[in-house]
DNA sequence: AAGCCCTTGTGATCGTGTTCACATTCACAT
DNA sequence: ATGTGAATGTGAACACGATCACAAGGGCTT
């Protein structure tokens, strides 16, 4: 049983799990089933427990999993050992958004660095951290052993700013901008699209709308 | 051929196609083959074909497909046909941010209201919208035949706010809490989860370089 | 300590979606 | 016209992941 044995759905899923449990713990819930962490997850108790049966028994039969047990366990698979350095690049109106957003932190993420082109912004202290020049950005962002950029600049110079990030060997970016899709192999960006997010969620709602009326009409 | 014997991870992807080729056309691209776009969207090109071919034949072979005219055929079978209105609630830093982004017009989406509890928030004008008491909230958006809220209110309040909405019969909710994910049939739920994107981004990228590291090894 | 209930863990089965491979068809050159 | 090269469209084969169904096992009650 290697990694490469169990499913990538699987490995996502863990992802959502893992969310599901930290928000089971804040509610103080100790104890949670297959049933219910999949009625959560909106997948099925089958799955669930499959998912968990790659790497061990976490449960107790007649009982289900101890909550915080199983997210230790999460962790430890996933590899959330120790808080996480990122960079921004970009500080205009969602740089700055999430430069106050305090919650990072409690969720194993920090901001360590922001850079932003326009001197304007160059200085100033947002939250913790103080707004640098973009020159030397790259190797300011390797040198502290940082792996992942969040990118916050307009459409049009995400692409540019992107593919200098890639040369410079970073592992990892997470974009606001579209159309960042196409880049060299050994990076990994992922593009947090909000208009296909709202789009993908109306035709599903309206799929779903749809179906209804079908099945009451007969 | 009903709309049940097509796979939901081909609707996925026509939605990655959809964006994909916004991104051609602007770059004034005409004519693009299954293999590029496949490279794009990273899917392989005989996933792009088939997925096409459950709509029809839209290329021309020995060519390709015509950017333009792909583009209208997804938009079709989408129903992306009209501009779409959707409210937004909270406007905090991630609300301000989003009611400042004009670019969501350009792409079908406008925020025609936009609310908040916060007495000292209601009466500004934000972009082209005046913020709005939560009073009668459900009331207004449902009268004007909005159907998507976007959810940008505190964590904690989250949860309740959701479910508020979907006993007003709203379609679909887009919320940057995380934890909303159990609501009630009939509405449906995305949560833009930037740490769990981190989180998983990260994984991705460590073990891309672990198994490089392998082959070099042997 | 015995029996019951409950939920896990898991091989076997099933279904769905992806890949394969090639016949088909179009554009264009000669 | 006819040949050539190129990319589409698609049935068949395949692989993978989900579901099923139940044996296994822990906890609680009496
Ligand atoms: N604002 C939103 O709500 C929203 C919503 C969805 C998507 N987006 C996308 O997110 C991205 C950022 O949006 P925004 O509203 O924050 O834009 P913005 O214009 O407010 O901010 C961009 C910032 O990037 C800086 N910048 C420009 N070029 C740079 C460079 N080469 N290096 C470093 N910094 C540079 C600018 O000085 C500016 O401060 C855009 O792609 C936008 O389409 C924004
Ligand atoms: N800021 C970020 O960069 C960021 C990043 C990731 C996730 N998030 C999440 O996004 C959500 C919003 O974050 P934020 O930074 O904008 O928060 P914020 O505190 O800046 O803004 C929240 C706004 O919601 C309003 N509000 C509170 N209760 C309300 C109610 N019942 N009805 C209407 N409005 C109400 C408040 O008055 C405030 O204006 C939070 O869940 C946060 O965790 C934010």
């Amino acid at each position: 049983m290697t990694i490469k044995d169990i499913p990538s759905q699987t490995i996502d899923r863990l992802f959502t799990y893992f969310r599901a449990l930290t928000c089971l713990i804040r509610e103080g819930t100790e104890t949670v089933s297959s049933k219910r962490l999949a009625e959560i997850c909106r997948v099925s108790a089958a799955v669930v427990r499959k998912d968990f049966s790659y790497f061990g028994e976490f449960g107790t039969r007649g009982v289900g999993y101890n909550v915080k047990d199983l997210l230790d366990n999460i962790r430890r698979i996933l590899d959330f050992d120790s808080p996480t350095e990122v960079a921004l690049v970009g500080v205009g109106n969602v740089g700055r958004a999430l430069l106050q957003h305090s919650q990072f932190e409690l969720e194993g993420f920090k901001i360590a660095l922001a850079f932003d082109k326009d001197p304007r912004k160059v200085g100033h202290k947002i939250g913790s951290v103080t707004v640098q020049d973009t020159k030397g950005m790259g190797k300011k962002i390797r040198s502290r052993g940082i792996d992942l950029v969040i990118l916050a600049v307009p459409d049009s110079t995400a692409p540019g700013v992107a593919k200098s990030l890639a040369k410079e060997g970073l592992g990892a970016i997470l974009s606001f901008s579209p159309c960042d899709l196409a880049m060299p192999d050994g990076i990994k960006i992922t593009c947090v699209d909000l208009s296909m997010e709202m789009a993908r969620l109306l035709y599903h709602s309206r799929l779903q709308s749809r179906l209804a009326e079908m099945r009451l009409e007969g």
